[in-house]
DNA sequence: TCAAGTTTGGAAAGCGCTTTCCAATATATG
DNA sequence: CATATATTGGAAAGCGCTTTCCAAACTTGA
């Protein structure tokens, strides 16, 4: 129904190879006088590319596939910007999978495989995970991957990942926890219950190890680890329940207050579940900082607006979608990169 | 370079329409043996269809265009996610475009008409318009998409538009300015300052009108009404402004304070812009909300870990993403339909 | 002026699928 | 058992572009 070359071509009276060396990039390109004439056709019927026949015709979409886990996250939110970012530069267009969506039911991971294959299905230039890689990699998504690379497909994570050839983005995960333990240690502060996320996520895994040796340098224990998911609900619920696990519910527990000599520190394996602890300290009637710190991870551009402000590692989570995006559509960049906070 | 369909068919001893046939939902089903045969085959050889082939084939491409301001912005990326739960479910990709980024430069809005474009070329199914729309629309964006609905497309905005044919996602942005402003004159407030967000945003001016509308029924008059930013960023610069405005900028604006009588609550245009409002009253050591109050419109879901909590209005952004791409994606669905908070 | 070299436009062969016809079986009916 | 009717698989024509060849039309130089 949208109007084609063909008619272009015709009203313009030249032929088809001639309509489409002027219009897309060709490496021919045909007399002024021609061009013109194709060019006024093209716009006064309003022609647009198809673009799914071009991709056929050319063997390449102009697509690159983003998978994050949560795009309402702040974290990925902000990485999606810089990938978009990136993508506008090099003209293509970002195709968006979230993981956090429930697929056609499944174990968790399918979600991603679902993503994935969506992607390769169509074409996509190039795919980035953004997503935390998982302890154990689904062995389908690393079979899809590999295939997708060797029929020069590019993908690049976020993180190290299980899968061979893919161009890698490092983070300094771990050595960013340790700095930032030994940053509070600095400030007096020597109790620490750190929030860890789900232990099958490398990206939580590897902080809570980083907070872990930060804290052995200084020869302290943490008073404990609790688990929660990756969220400020995950966080939220996390604190509660270590909270309770202490004694009387209704009462503050004494241990995390001052009581004890030093100021007790919650470490959290991001902001967001920093942010949901600080919430669930505040329901306890605590106050922060006074009673207890919060400390988080990666600076999410939304702390701006928080106050008491949170102690945190900072990432420069935009910047990493920027290059991500840039990793993944240089065809001979660069195989890996880090980033530091 | 991908394995093709033909290896599929040539691998199984079948014909290419015969293996189309069974990897692909067609109204055809071969016979069972055979459907086996063929589907071991792509199983084997790590078939994965090729969307672009099949999207000329069939003309539907099974993408969505989703056009946002700032996807790092809580509100939109809350509707991205509605978006992409929708989607899922009608086995649809989304296809993500910011407004926000600067494109190859000029005037503003080419970026939404450039997404616009893209979003055509690729033949999206449908077109879901999240970002304001402008008092003014660019009559090349209507001309584009009005044909392109001629042609098949469906589009859906959030919010009334100048485009013709478009089904709208009507949103409660007068009705609840209103009622939220009934509400805090309710708990004795009398003193407002608006914080308007940029007059050409259709969005930021109806909440404002709302606002005056509400307060002219309790025959109020503002203190006064700044404009600002549709952002975090624009909230705490116009508020710095306004204090500054108002006399000796060391101090606090006497005015601001219960000095008066009566407690001032700044209203703005939407909840990132009170956040930024917050942050600055904050620096200039005005507590909220025993000082000043804040009250927002959205109820973005990362509001739930701010405290003080901000009064604001509460709309379904998630639900709204996920109803405007159930219209988007209903070829004769529902032309339109309103939330409220 | 003519051979050799250079542009330039067009015909046609794909790109990887879907789908319409057709022909060939298989099944049902009398 | 012959005929009518379903089923079933396959050949081939697109879907809307790009791009490789070709041939025609120009240049150029001697």
């Amino acid at each position: 129904m949208p109007v084609k070359l063909t008619e272009v071509a015709r009203h313009a009276g030249v032929s088809l190879a001639t309509a489409s060396r002027v219009l897309n990039g060709s490496s021919r390109t045909p007399a002024a006088g021609i061009a013109e004439r194709v060019k006024s056709a093209a716009e006064e019927l309003g022609y647009v590319a198809n673009a799914q026949a071009q991709a056929l015709a050319r063997s390449t979409t102009g697509l690159v596939g983003l998978v994050v886990h949560d795009i309402a996250d702040p974290y990925f939110s902000a990485i999606a910007h810089g990938v978009q970012e990136a993508a506008l530069t090099s003209h293509h267009q970002v195709l968006l999978a979230g993981t956090d969506i429930a697929g056609d039911g499944g174990s968790p991971g399918d979600a991603e495989l679902a993503a994935v294959n969506a992607f390769i299905s169509y074409r996509t230039d190039a795919i980035i995970l953004a997503a935390s890689r998982l302890l154990e990699e689904d062995p389908r998504l690393i079979k899809a991957l590999s295939q997708y690379i060797t029929n020069g497909g590019r993908v690049v994570t976020l993180g190290a990942s299980a899968i061979p050839e893919a161009r890698v983005l490092t983070v300094a995960n771990r050595e960013g926890a340790a700095a930032l333990v030994a940053a509070l240690v600095t400030q007096g502060i020597r109790r620490f219950v750190i929030l860890a996320g789900p232990h099958e996520r490398n990206t939580a895994r590897v902080r809570v190890e980083g907070f872990l040796q930060g804290l052995a340098g200084e020869k302290i224990e943490p008073l404990a680890v609790v688990h929660g998911a990756f969220t400020s609900k995950g966080g939220h619920d996390a604190t509660l329940e270590y909270m309770d696990s202490l004694g009387d519910s209704a009462a503050v527990p004494a241990i995390l207050t001052h009581d004890a000599g030093s100021p007790v520190c919650i470490l959290a394996a991001n902001d967001v579940m920093a942010l949901g602890a600080m919430t669930a300290l505040r329901s306890r009637g605590l106050a922060i900082p006074a009673d207890v710190q919060v400390a988080g991870f990666d600076d999410i551009p939304t702390l701006r607006d928080h106050s008491p402000g949170l102690t945190t590692y900072s990432l420069p989570l935009e910047e990493m979608g920027r290059l991500a995006a840039e990793m993944a559509l240089t065809p001979a960049g660069k195989q890996s990169h880090s980033v530091t906070g």
